[in-house]
RNA sequence: GCCUUGGUAGCUCAGUUGGAUAGAGCAACGGCCUUCUAAGCCGUAGGUCUUGGGUUCGAAUCCCAACCAGGGUACCA
C-alpha cells in the first residue's frame, strides 16, 4: 500500500472520529507538497470546513494532530491557510528505496491468468510509398502503448494491417512496366519501398502531363482525369488483379515484397515489431461477405445504382457507403473483414486501433457497424486517436513533396549525434562498433523522446530546419544521466567500494535525497496512470522529472569521494535504483539506454 | 453550414480528480570544468493562461458565448 492510500484511509477515519461524518472518497484531496513548502503530502482541508465548523487553520491543526498520533508514517505537520502539510518519516522513504531496489521489475506487473488480452493495431502502411514522419509517430505510440499495457499486467498482441491492394499499388506497377526500365532494388541499390515510392511519383507526373494535354484538347478537368491513358491502364491492372491474372499477381507480389523488405529495415531500426500481420488482400473479401450478409438480413440497404449503404441516422451519424456501385469494397468494408478475422484468430478482450485523428469518424462508424452485424465486441473498440505531425509549412503532403522520410530522418539524426559527440570529445575509449551502436541509440533516443513526450491527442510541430535537440528535456539528457550512473558504478567496483542492498538503516537523509526518494515512489503510479490513459507522455515526463532531480542531487552530493562509508553506501544504492527506474521507464517508451556516452 | 479537437513565455511543450506565488526546455544574458562524465549545474530576463461572461471559499482546469487554428462531413485510404 502506498503512502497516499495509507493517509487517505487514515484521514477518512479521522474525519469520522473528529467531526462524525463519512467523507466522500473524492473529497479527500491529497497531493504532493509543493517544493517551497515544508512537508511531503498535503491534504486540502477546505471541503471539511462545513463539518468542522472551524477555521481552515484550526481544522488543519486538529486533523494533523490526530494523524500524527495515530499513524507511524506521519512524523510532523504544519498548516498554511487551508493546506495541511504532512511530513512523512525518513524510514518510510527508505523503505520505498529498499523495495524499489530489490524488486525484480519495480512498478511493472507481469501478466497472470486473469489478465486481459489487448490487441493493438498500429503502423498500417500503404505499399506504394515509404514510411514518413507521420508513421513514425504512429509506430512509436503503438509500440510504447503496447509496452505500457504489458507493464500494467495485460497480454498484448501487436498487429499491423498492410494496405497491399488497390489502385495505389497498381499505379506503381503500371509505372514500372512503362517507365521502370527493369529497375530493381538489387540493380539500383535502393531500398525497395523507396524504389516503389519513386515509381508512384513517376506515375503521378506522367498522369498529370496527360491530363494537361487532354485539357488543352478541350476536355474538362474531370473528363481528362478519367480518360488519361495511365489511369485507364491502372484501372485495367486492378481488374486483372481482382481476376487473379497470373502475370499481374506475380508483378504485384514481386513489388510488394520489395516494399516489405524495405519496411522491415525501417521497423527494425526504429525498434518496433509485430506479433501478427494482416494483409488487406486477405481480409477485404471477408468484409465484402459480411456486408452482403448484412444486406440480406436487412441491416443495410441498396441504392438503385447497386451501391450498398448503412443508414446510421438513428445513431446520430450519417449514411455510410459500404460497397461501391461497381461492387468493389471501400476502406470500411475492409476494416469490417479485418476485425472479424482478428476476433476469430484471438480471444480478444480489447481491441485498440492506433490511427490518426483524421479518422475519428471512421472508427465511430466502424464500431456501430460491427455492433449492427451482431458482434458485441464492436461497441468496445478503442480508437487511440493521435494528432498529426505538422511542418512549419503546414500539413505534410506527399504530392507536394513536403513529407519527411522516416529513413532519412533517422540517418540525419545519427549524423547529428555523431557530430555532437565529436565536438564534445565523447566516446573515446569505445571500439568503433560500440561507438556506432551508441550513436544509433542516442539518435533514436532523441527522435523517439521528442515525439513521445508530447500529449498524443495534440497536433505537434516538427521543424526540419532545426534538428531535434540533444540538450534539455530530451532523450539524450535522460540517457546521459543513466550513462553517468553506470560510470559511477564502474568506478565504485574498481575501487572495491561495495554496498549492501539489504540494509534498511541509513543515515539522516538530505532534502534532495528525499526528493529523489519521493520521485522513485511515484513510478508505479506513473505507469498505472499511463496505462489508464494510454499515454507514453506520462512516462516521458516522469523520467524527465526523475532525471532532473537526480542531476541536482548529483551536483550537490559527492557519491564516491566522501569518507563517510554509510553515506556513500546509501548514495550508491540510491543511484543504482534511479538508474534502474530510468531504464524501466525508457523501456516503456521503446528507448534504449547506453552504458556510456 | 453541421460535427469534432485544440488555443499556456519569442519558439517547442508540461500543468494530476478545480487548490498555495502557472512550470520546464530552446533561444537571450551572466556565472561554474585540477574534483564521481559540463549532452550537466546555478542565476537573470521573459505571462492579461485567445477574449467576454458564469459556477465557488478557490478556475489555465468545469459551464455558456465569441474569435482564431487543425481535422471530419455519403462511392479516397
Amino acid at each position: 500500500m502506498n503512502i497516499e492510500n495509507i493517509i487517505h484511509v487514515a484521514v477518512s477515519q479521522t474525519l469520522k472520529e473528529l467531526y462524525s461524518f463519512e467523507p466522500a472518497a473524492n473529497s479527500i484531496q491529497l497531493q504532493i507538497t509543493r517544493k517551497d513548502f515544508d512537508g511531503d503530502i498535503t491534504l486540502v482541508v477546505f471541503p471539511f470546513l462545513r463539518h468542522s465548523k472551524k477555521s481552515p487553520e484550526e481544522t488543519g491543526r486538529e486533523i494533523g494532530e490526530h494523524l500524527q498520533a495515530k499513524i507511524d508514517e506521519v512524523e510532523s505537520f504544519n498548516v498554511i491557510k487551508g493546506f495541511l502539510n504532512l511530513v512523512i518519516s525518513d524510514s518510510y522513504w527508505i523503505d520505498v528505496l529498499y523495495q524499489a531496489h530489490n524488486a525484480e521489475n519495480y512498478g511493472v506487473k507481469t501478466a497472470g491468468n486473469n489478465s486481459q488480452l489487448v490487441m493493438i493495431e498500429y503502423s498500417s502502411p500503404n505499399t506504394n510509398k515509404p514510411l514518413h514522419l507521420g508513421h513514425i509517430r504512429n509506430n512509436l505510440l503503438g509500440y510504447s502503448i503496447s509496452e505500457i499495457q504489458k507493464a500494467n499486467g495485460n497480454k498484448v498482441v501487436k498487429t499491423n494491417i498492410v494496405n497491399d491492394r488497390g489502385i495505389h499499388i497498381c499505379k506503381s506497377m503500371v509505372a514500372w512496366q512503362k517507365w521502370g526500365n527493369g529497375r530493381t532494388p538489387e540493380n539500383t541499390g535502393k531500398k525497395g519501398d523507396h524504389l516503389v515510392g519513386e515509381l508512384y511519383v513517376e506515375f503521378d507526373k506522367h498522369y498529370k502531363a496527360e491530363i494537361a494535354g487532354l485539357v488543352e484538347k478541350g476536355l474538362s478537368q474531370k473528363e481528362a482525369e478519367n480518360q488519361a491513358p495511365s489511369i485507364l491502364e491502372a484501372r485495367e491492372m486492378l481488374r486483372n488483379w481482382e481476376a487473379r491474372d497470373p502475370e499481374t499477381v506475380q508483378l504485384w507480389e514481386t513489388m510488394n515484397n520489395w516494399v516489405y523488405k524495405g519496411f522491415d529495415e525501417t521497423y527494425k531500426r526504429m525498434g518496433v515489431d509485430f506479433d501478427k500481420i494482416y494483409y488487406e488482400s486477405e481480409t477485404y473479401l471477408v468484409g465484402k461477405d459480411e456486408v452482403l450478409r448484412g444486406l440480406k438480413e436487412g441491416i443495410f440497404y441498396q441504392e438503385e445504382d447497386n451501391s450498398v449503404w448503412a443508414d446510421l441516422t438513428q445513431e446520430g451519424l450519417d449514411k455510410k457507403i459500404l460497397l461501391r456501385s461497381d461492387g468493389t469494397s471501400v476502406y470500411m468494408t475492409q476494416d469490417i473483414g479485418t476485425a472479424k478475422m482478428r476476433f476469430n484468430d484471438y480471444s480478444i478482450d480489447k481491441m485498440v486501433y492506433v490511427v490518426g485523428n483524421e479518422q475519428n469518424y471512421h472508427f465511430q462508424v466502424l464500431s456501430v457497424l460491427l455492433d449492427k452485424l451482431g458482434y458485441d465486441w464492436g461497441r468496445d473498440l478503442f480508437h487511440f486517436s493521435y494528432g498529426m505531425v505538422e511542418l512549419p509549412s503546414g500539413k505534410m503532403k506527399s504530392r507536394e513533396g513536403t513529407v519527411v522520410d522516416a529513413d532519412d530522418l533517422m540517418s540525419e539524426m545519427v549524423n547529428v549525434a555523431k557530430k555532437m559527440a565529436e565536438e564534445l570529445g565523447k566516446l573515446e575509449e569505445l571500439t568503433p562498433e560500440e561507438t556506432e551502436q551508441t550513436f544509433e541509440t542516442i539518435a533514436l533516443g532523441a527522435l523517439k523522446y521528442f515525439i513521445l513526450k508530447v500529449d498524443p491527442k495534440k497536433n505537434m510541430l516538427f521543424n526540419p530546419e532545426e534538428s531535434i535537440d540533444f540538450n534539455g528535456n530530451t532523450g539524450p539528457f535522460i540517457q546521459y544521466t543513466y550513462a553517468r550512473i553506470q560510470s559511477v558504478l564502474r568506478k565504485a567496483a574498481k575501487n572495491q567500494v561495495t554496498y549492501d542492498a539489504l540494509k534498511r538503516q541509513f543515515p539522516e537523509i538530505s532534502l534532495k535525497e528525499k526528493l529523489l526518494l519521493k520521485r522513485i515512489a511515484l513510478f508505479p503510479e506513473a505507469v498505472a496512470e499511463a496505462g489508464a490513459n494510454y499515454s507514453p507522455a506520462v512516462i516521458a515526463n516522469y523520467c524527465y522529472e526523475l532525471v532532473k532531480e537526480y542531476n541536482q542531487f548529483y551536483h550537490d552530493h559527492s557519491i564516491l569521494n566522501i569518507d563517510d562509508s554509510e553515506k556513500r553506501e546509501f548514495r550508491l544504492v540510491l543511484s543504482v535504483t534511479v538508474g534502474k527506474v530510468i531504464k524501466q521507464g525508457m523501456t516503456l517508451l521503446g528507448i534504449n539506454v547506453p552504458e556510456r556516452m
